[in-house]
Formats: C-alpha cells, sequence, structure tokens
DNA sequence: CATGAATGAGGCTTCATTCAT
DNA sequence: GATGAATGAAGCCTCATTCAT
C-alpha cells in the first residue's frame, strides 16, 4: 500500500501538497517531457525518492492534476452559470469565467492540453465528460426553445472548439485576458448562432434544412 | 559540408522522402517524443546514421513535417474557397475541405498539434498566419457587408477553434467523416453567428453594443 | 542502545518472530535479492522502521535464519539417526529424514542455498561444519569396520552431494516426497557404494528388495 | 532488429564477446547481483550503452553465459566418454572430466549455480536435460546388465549430485584439483554403489588401488 | 516499542547524435 | 551516399537505512 499511498500524517500531506504545486509549475512552465522528476523534487524541496511515496511515476502525478483541475473547472463552471436566465445567458457567463479560469490556473490549463500525447485515454475521457454535459444542457434548452435546433452534440463541438482556441490565444499566446471588444465580438457570434429560428431570415445561408442545397450536402457525408 | 543537405541524387530524394513518410507514421502514430530515430530509420529501411544525412535531428524533420502540411493546407484550402460567392459559403466549403483534408492525412493533423509542445514557436507562427489571414478575409468581407461586424481577430479565433475542435473529435477521436447533420447544423451556427445584422432581432442577446451591462463587462476586461 | 536488540517484553517477542516468519516466507518465495524489507515488514504487518529494531540489516536476518535451520536441522539428524544399528543404517534413516525436513521446510532449504551468494563464508562454514560432522563419523565407522576404507572427507562430499540434489529435485523442482522406489535405489546405491569389502555380500543394506523391510519402506512414501 | 542484435561486422564480433567474457568473470568473481552493467563495460573498454546493443539487460547475458556453458560441457562430456569401454568407466572419465572443466572454466560453473535464483527456469532446464541424459544412458547400461538395477533417475540424482557437490567443493572452495586419494575414494563408491549385483567382485573397476593404472591417474592429481 | 516519512546513492536503460569504414 | 557500431549524458526508479515523533 506505500506505492502511490496517500499520507498518514499531516506532514506527508504537506509534502504531497508541495509534490503536486511543483509538478503543476514545472508541467506548465517547461513542458511534460522536459520536466524531469528531479526539477520537480528540487523546486518541491524534497529529496528525489520522495516522489515515489506518493506518486507511481511521472504520468501518475499529471493524471492527478488533470483530475484536479477537471473537477475544479465543472465545478466553477456549474456555480458560475446556475443562476443563468437561459442558455445565452449560461453560455455568456461559461465562457467568461473560463477564460477568466484558465489564465488564472494558466499552468493546469496548458497540462490540460499536453495531456492529450501523454495519457489519450486521459485526455479524451475529460472532452467526453465536458461534451457529453454540454451536450445535455444544449438538448434541454433545445426542448424548451431556448435555442436553435440541430445536433446538440455538433453545437457542443463548435462551443467547446471556440472557448479552445480562445484559451490558447489567450493563455499560452497574448497571456492576458481578451479586452471587451473581443469577448463581446464572441459573444455576439454565439449568441447569435445559438438563436432560436425567430424569423425566416436570421439563417442567410439556409443550410442544412434546404431541401435542396442540404440535400446534396447530406449525401456526401451519410455512411 | 553539406550539412542536412538537399539530395544531389535521385537515390538520396527517394530516401529522403522515406525518411519523412516513416516520420510522419510514427509521430502520428506514437507522437513525437516516442518516437525515436531509431523507429523512424527502421521503418524507413535505412540505417540510423542515415538521418542525419538529410535532416540535423527529431525537430528538424518535425518542422519539415509542419511545414510541408502548412503549405498543403493552405493552398489546399484556398483552392477549395477561390470561387466561392461569398465569405459565407466560403466558410462552409472550407470547413468541409478541412475536416477532409484533416481526416486524410490525419497523422500530418496530430503532428501538428503536438508541434506546440516541442516548438512553440512554430505552432504559434502557423496559427498566427492563418489567424491573420482569416482575419484578412473576414475584413474584407465586413467591408462589403457579407457578414457581422466586430473584432475579425475573435472571429477568427472562434472560427479556428470550431475547425480544430471538429478535427480533433473526428480525426483522433471517432475517426470519420461527420455525418451531414452535424457538418449541417455547425455550418448553420456558423451562418447564424457571421450573418450581418440585416433586422434589429437577430441578436437576442444584444450583447456588447448595449449600454448599460455591456459597459461593464467592457470595463473589466480593459486592460 | 539495544541495537539489533533481543526483544525485552512478549509483544516485542512476537513482533521479532513475525518479522522472521515473513523473512523466511519472502525469502523462500521471492529470492533474497528480490525481496524488499518492505514486503518483508508489510507481510509482517508491521512498519519498516520497526524492522531495524529487531535486525541491523537485510543480511542480518538471512543469518539468523540460516543459523537457526542449520542448528534446527543438525538437531533433528541427530534425533533422527542416534539409535541407528550402524553407518549403514544411520544414512538411510538420516537421508530420508533430511528429505522429510527439507520438504516440510522447503523455504529455508531455499535460503540456505541462496546464501552461498550473499555471504558466502556463512553458507561454507555451514557446509564446512557439516561435512566434518559427517566425516568424523565416517571416519569412526571406517575404524570400526562397518563401512568402506578410503578418504572419508571423500565420502562425506558424495553423500552430502547426493542429499543436496535430492533436495533440490524434491524440494524446488518436484515439490513432493521422492517415491519408495526411488528412495530405495538411492539408499542401495549408497548402501554399497559404502560397504566394506567382504566378499560375502555386496549388498549389506539389502534395501528395496528386501521384502520384509522394504515393503515397510515403501509404504511410507506411496503417494 | 536493433535491440539484442548479433554483429553485423568483425568490429561489433569482438566487442560483443569482450562484453561475455567481461560478463562472466565480473558474474563469476563478484556474483550475479553484486555486478553491475557499469563494471561489466569498463572491464570491457566500452561505453554503457554498448551493452544494450548487443543484450537486452543483465539477465539476457546470464541467460547467453548459462546457455553457452551447457552446450560446451554437454559436448566436452560426450567427447571425453565416447570411448569408454562400459558404463563405469564413462562414469569415472566424466567424473574426472567434469571437475577439470569445472576448475578451468570455474567462473562459468559458479555462473550456473547462480542462475538457479535468476532465472529458474533456465536453471531447471539445464539440469533437466543433464539428468535425462544421465538417466537415458544408465537405463542403457541396466539393460546390458553392466549396472544395478533400479530407478535410473534416481542413480542419475544421486551421481550429478555428487559430481556437484565435488565442484561446488573444489571449485568455489578449495580451488584446485581434487587429490588422488579423493578421486579414487568417490570413484570406488560409484563403482561399488553402481555394480551389478553379482557375487565375484563387489569392486568392478578396481580403481585406485590397482598397481597399474591407479598410479597414473594419483600422478595426475598430486599437488 | 512502534511508526512512516524522508533520504540519496546507485542501478538500469534509452536514445539522439557522431564517426570510422 | 550509406552503414551501423559506439558514445555518454540524462532520466527514471528502487530500496536499504535513518530519524523525528
Amino acid at each position: 500500500m506505500a506505492r502511490s499511498g496517500m499520507p498518514a500524517t499531516a506532514r506527508g500531506a504537506r509534502t504531497r501538497q508541495r509534490l503536486l504545486d511543483a509538478a503543476e509549475a514545472e508541467f506548465g512552465e517547461t513542458g511534460f517531457h522536459q520536466a524531469s522528476i528531479s526539477n520537480i523534487t528540487q523546486r518541491a524541496g524534497v529529496a528525489q525518492g520522495t516522489f515515489y511515496i506518493y506518486f507511481e511515476s511521472k504520468e501518475d502525478i499529471l493524471r492527478h492534476l488533470v483530475e484536479h483541475m477537471s473537477r475544479q473547472m465543472r465545478h466553477s463552471q456549474s456555480v458560475a452559470t446556475e443562476n443563468a436566465a437561459d442558455r445565452l445567458h449560461a453560455e455568456k457567463r461559461g465562457l467568461e469565467h473560463f477564460l477568466e479560469f484558465a489564465l488564472e490556473h494558466d499552468n493546469l490549463y496548458r497540462i490540460m492540453m499536453q495531456s492529450q500525447f501523454v495519457d489519450e485515454a486521459l485526455h479524451r475521457s475529460y472532452y467526453d465528460r465536458l461534451l457529453r454535459g454540454y451536450e445535455r444542457r444544449l438538448e434541454e434548452a433545445q426542448a424548451r426553445g431556448e435555442i436553435h435546433q440541430g445536433d446538440p452534440g455538433a453545437l457542443a463541438t463548435a462551443l467547446v472548439g471556440i472557448a479552445y482556441m480562445m484559451g490558447l490565444r489567450f493563455t499560452s499566446w497574448e497571456r492576458r485576458m481578451p479586452d471587451a471588444d473581443t469577448i463581446d465580438t464572441v459573444l455576439g457570434f454565439i449568441g447569435r448562432g445559438l438563436a432560436p429560428d425567430t424569423r425566416a431570415s436570421c439563417d442567410p445561408l439556409e443550410t442544412g434544412s434546404s431541401p435542396g442545397g442540404g440535400g446534396a450536402t447530406a449525401g456526401r457525408y451519410r455512411r
């Protein structure tokens, strides 16, 4: 039971946490593959061997970090959006909140992205959960008529993609909160994209449901 | 001293290409860090030392692959969208084409994503070019009144994010073309999101430009 | 500072014994080098540090085990052979008894064999004592004319070798008592080999094939 | 194919052989577990990494050594005994030859013994083959009436045990050829033990005390 | 007595890269 | 151009042992 064990004393808990913090910083700054156990333990101020009292391997601690962040983010998102009037307002608040969270925990966000190439199953399970949650909420909103009809999985993919790229750009590249104009433009885009079909004229392409072009398109992708 | 030189003979060109193909397969399947020169040369059917006749390092061949794909993709995209009636139709064709391309070259697509953690500058320069191109085209479309107003950089980010996540989902996870419903839903979403402000009522959130809430929001993100 | 001390309390004695038992099992099953203090203490149900209250090192506990077994085996052998009519009968009883003992304590037997590569002096001293004891008894038997003449050290070596290989085969490999035929054949071989040079009978023990005693012996080992 | 590969060039073959020789010396002198790859490569005069071009692990090179020795010893034994008049003479020559071989290759002999605790299957397969060979030859000799009846497997075990312990004593402990008296006594013991049940003579080999051949034999082992 | 966290030396193994042929 | 042997730095991980509580 000593392997990858939870600490039995307060001192142990402190050491474990120091290792987690150090790993978060190292992975975020240097990248998972560049980071070494030695760097992590040095940063944590413990001997190399100590690492293996609490974690089985470099991959193991990454998993812990990803799961920790995943839980934290889902929690924080659901808190942020729980009182939203409708799906559109929830999306708005959700995106803002996500960007704030990602910027604040930029190392964790970068770690999430890297996990794709370290433990694909882990990474995918995170996104699966995220996408399915999104999908479900969008479906309910469709049922209430709050948003436009259409494959909720596709909408979820698009929305997550927008958040992802915004996060990548502002967390990894520009390292600043987007300015109001950017946020407003994106939220406007999302808002119009999700808006229910109140009039005939809001869908200038008339994709998908149009009897003519839509049929042809559909034919190409049917399996 | 033709370090990392281009081949002078047809035989050399063949060897070089075999190495590129082998690296594409290895990086795509195993991941950049997991892949070893030894595996690549074995797959290519040449000796280890041969690798360094054509490439300076492991990173070097990655760069070549990324640039090759980058060029190929931009070319293929511009061909696909050159005769589009307007920006909306171009987006539609572009997304479809992108997904087809990514699925066909799924290893290359995965390599692109990994390059972020190997050579961030390279990766970023790819996206910068991509985003700036997008931005310019969107700006022109805005000037022509084809699409909604707003920060064109933000719109580009959102659109690239959608394509990215669609690519990730269908190229890496589901490994199939999305079905027609999915494509149509996403294109509809984009279409409505980009659609110019023909009537007053198509923006149910009325984000950003609203005199009340918008100001507060804007204030929060100003630097 | 009772380093590696004997326990002062009943509780201590119990802990010490648990460690000895655990070490016997671990060393026997996994091998000395493969076994870890951590495994031993886990098996014993105590903390790692507790080990060093009772033993100085990993080698130390091995020494204790070897000496314990050595003493036990010598005692048990002398008891088994004390009433033998002559050397030949003593050998017969001794070998049977040794095999029973080794099978019952197969982990200890394996530990003995391993000790050769951990503490050669220890191992050798065990065999020296064993061989010298044998030698002396054989010498006395030669003086009494019970067995054939010749270098008693050589005879002792041969007899110990036979027991050793029988022990290895049946304790480590086949893990069962040899059947009566096997025992009888070996005892017959030893009997003839040791038999004094008379003309009357070359098989003074008449083991195995004798209708009377052989049957009894056979009965004990039938499976 | 680079893993554990056979060398493609003469230089490679030389390096591989140097590693085998170095490992034989290290394992024999220091013991398998004490020996380190680093010691082995230093002794061989190559870099640490070079080891892994030719062998997969420390266990792997041990296996190669054991198999090499196993083959060599069987060959050398069969050569030594091929012209023996009968089984008893073959045994005599075989034992002498075995001891000479073991003393000459004492490191290899010690490695054989250690292999028991490193790769039990390997060790056992060696002895299985040895014992079965012995058994078969003894059976044939029994059929020809050259030796005493009884379970040939048991006899084989006893004979191998004698050789084993003689080897251990003179190869590892006393590190010298046994003197003539010792050899003669053991051969006499074996001779009487194997001798068929006739009345005429119980020592068909008449080893050691014979005025003629004995003198020659004695001369060879006198120190 | 007992605990279990902490240590740190030391071993194995990988692999990008160089070089003599 | 091509080969493949050789390098050696660097990293992961284990584990006997110590120590503060």
